[in-house]
DNA sequence: GGCCGGCATTGACCCACATCAATTTGGATG
DNA sequence: CATCCAAATTGATGTGGGTCAATGCCGGCC
């Protein structure tokens, strides 16, 4: 089973209906400058479980998510791996000066994205430089997310991170104290994310639920039942 | 004693002795473009130990560090600390969209650097976007160097985490196996950037010295005298 | 509806690193 | 040169989370 389901194309983007385009890079441009980046723009689909590129690979191409969610990680020759992050619409992948990619990306669930040629995107950048400016912006709150996460892997305990990581999401998903939350990624993800294994998460996940700071619906679903406590768990 | 030494002035930088110059956001300007940025550079002087800003401060400043080295961190309530990185001449510095700063800056060593108003640097990106072209390259070295960090504090043994730890300065300092390296940060901001305490950062050292693969001529000071074998040590 | 297989949970035990506690070292100061 | 003190080292002991192993759960498939 090596195909790539629904792939393909080579087809250019209607970026009209785009529902991620407000949050994405392109949401920098005036509606009427949009079509610039249909024409340089070309839609993908990826399968839950497919790599969208690999660390080592040449990095001739960027993306910007528009549907689902993306993982993007490193990995130890051994096979130990560090999650860096997860990718929802409107996010940018691909931003880097290299020649080649410095971590992998994975869908996690059925995801859509655009891919740009780095050098026509390179070359629109001259043009617009508002599209500069807003990858800028989103490279630097990739920034600050990152230095979030470099404490909590440093220095928090288990708890603390497991609280942490379900606070950022629900903030980032803007979901309600009470409200279910969908969780896409499995345990191993989320491990592999908190710098943390399979069985401690499980484990954390357990007490939380048991001290009534969360609720578990079902094992891709979370409800925040107590967001006060769940804060004073995370520590900060 | 809280006046700041030699700190003051208000006056006008003078670039063109500048030696951070090539690697710094100024760099990216026409040698003839350089006094655009002299125009709105203030120079700043900082003695080791002061701070040049703190989590939560307003983000008016942004700076170009010039000499010597500060840490960035994040600090947790009740103390617990994570520097996120050390910053060298030609690193920039404040770099982020929100109004104020999410970590602190402090002076390792005795340090000097140019600070600019956030909203004076934008107004000059407007004018040369091959400023703010700089500025992005540089943020996507450092979310790159950021993910190698995660990987390190997520997934690596302590052992490795020094190995790599200082493969990491030599490269970026251009150190050659045999040479001496400075090292002007303490036992404990080791500690805080790697996510260990001092005690296993100070056994590490020890028995990596031990086992030939580095010399500590003095506390501020190793020699990779095994490079190979350090490598190795880092597990990738 | 029953079977299968992958993911998640739970339990028992272990170990790398944290913590607590002395020393030792070395740079600053008079 | 002696003194002082903060930083670093070294040693003894404790523990949070890793490892290994068994069991439970659920969704897909015949």
């Amino acid at each position: 089973m090596d195909r790539q389901a629904a792939n393909c194309c080579g087809a250019r983007a209607d970026c009209s209906g785009c529902e991620a385009r407000p949050l994405a890079l392109c949401g920098a441009l005036d509606p009427a400058d949009v079509m610039v980046m249909s024409s340089i723009a070309q839609p993908r689909k990826l399968a839950a479980g497919r790599q969208l590129f690999q660390e080592g690979d040449p990095a001739d191409d960027v993306f910007t998510l528009t549907e689902g969610m993306l993982k993007l990680y490193k990995l130890m020759p051994d096979g130990r791996r560090q999650i860096t992050g997860f990718m929802v619409p409107g996010d940018f992948i691909g931003l880097a000066y290299g020649q080649n990619y410095v971590y992998s990306a994975e869908a996690v669930t059925a995801t859509a994205a655009c891919r740009f040629k780095r050098s026509a995107l390179l070359a629109k950048m001259v043009e617009y430089p508002e599209l500069e400016h807003r990858l800028l912006s989103l490279a630097s709150n990739e920034l600050a997310a990152a230095q979030a996460q470099m404490l909590l892997l440093g220095r928090k305990s288990a708890r603390e991170r497991l609280a942490s990581f379900l606070l950022g999401i629900a903030e980032r998903r803007g979901i309600a104290e009470g409200e279910a939350m969908p969780l896409p990624m499995s345990r191993g993800d989320i491990a592999d994310f908190l710098g943390l294994t399979i069985e401690t998460v499980s484990r954390a996940f357990t007490i939380m639920r048991k001290e009534r700071l969360i609720a578990l619906p079902d094992k891709h679903s979370v409800t925040i039942t107590d967001g006060d406590a769940l804060r004073d768990a995370a520590g900060d």
